[in-house]
DNA sequence: ACACAAACGGAGCCGGACTCACCTTATGGG
DNA sequence: CCCATAAGGTGAGTCCGGCTCCGTTTGTGT
């Protein structure tokens, strides 16, 4: 259905302009902006806005998946570069350094990998897919025990996210690191 | 400053009517319950409740300070029970399975634990502390691993928390037993 | 150029948190 | 026991933010 018609120009240019917009907001500090606010950032009225995007979640959410599928392209580029259990190991602080770039997409993520809205069914399943792989490469070599889903790690990885506070960073990579050696231990 | 006045009677049996209604309706299923619907479950107006708590959020807190107040009680008495490192275990269970009572408590504790409002300082702190005693006795006693403090650690468990999904106490007691062999593995 | 569907704008609607001016009642001193 | 009085209760009304609706503008295919 991608293709009920090409979508004019100027549509096209003002779904851009409101996404951009959008993740720029989230990015600079306030998850919550107003409609309006956003709107105004995308030089387009609220009825623009809602004519590219059913609700405000709507937009939020697309600017989550955009995000997502940026992560979800990482475990396989590691598995061609490095041993399976060092891969895993670097994705799960991969993931920490990208959850970092704000506290908008962070609650973004979060949202993404702890709630069980339908809409982001896909980005979740793709993202246990993404984690399996890097699993089972783990468990294939020997290096991480068996028995753990991607589905489980990544609610793991929700909480690691979720983290907010100054000095949030050291947290992440601490128990990111329990995570791992955990993941190791009953190899 | 807990005694400018011992609080008229009608005005406590309100205030605890109102806390009452609260926790159920949170309990049974809704934790974005109107406050004209939490006011009319307790049989006051909402100027009542606005008497009682400055917004709704504060209602909120209240309600999730008492039930982090009871968790909080735990350590203690698994500490006197138990060897150290099986009352983290233990503790850890306790804790998946108390956020097992409702949707809507279970973001409750979630709220405290990943969120970094000054209202919940105290209880996380209070949390924490309760940890850092559970860790302590276990590093003492030379189970589990040194460095881990129990702010990292709460945070992990807020991750658990806040799993809703259905099967979700499944992979809540994977993660926490991956946690755990985690926290030994390193000692 | 023209027609016309597609897209845009923005005043206004609506629901939900919160307020305030006025009424009700517990309580303690006479 | 009763009254004065201040603490407490009430709920219609305000405010604010997400969303809608329809009149106007504009891109596009002929």
């Amino acid at each position: 259905m991608p293709s009920s018609r090409p979508l004019r120009a100027d549509a096209r240019r003002n779904r851009e302009a409101l996404l951009t917009a959008a993740r720029e907001a989230f990015l600079t500090g306030d998850a919550d902006a107003h409609v309006e606010e956003i709107a105004r950032r995308a030089g387009v009225a609220v009825g623009t806005l809602y004519r590219h995007f059913e609700t405000r979640e709507a937009l939020v959410e697309e600017v989550y998946r955009q995000e997502v599928a940026e992560l979800c392209a990482a475990p396989a580029r590691l598995l061609a570069q490095y041993a399976p259990d060092e891969a895993v190991h670097r994705f799960l602080l991969l993931l920490v350094e990208h959850s970092a770039v704000g506290k908008g997409m962070s609650e973004a993520l979060e949202s993404i990998m702890a709630t069980d809205s339908p809409v982001f069914d896909d980005a979740r399943a793709e993202m246990a897919h993404a984690l399996d792989e890097l699993l089972a490469a783990g468990v294939a070599a020997g290096a991480i025990r068996d028995g753990v889903s991607g589905r489980v790690l990544l609610r793991a990885l929700g909480g690691i996210c979720g983290m907010r506070a100054k000095g949030w960073e050291d947290d992440a990579v601490r128990i990111t690191t329990i995570l791992y050696d955990g993941l190791r231990s009953g190899r």
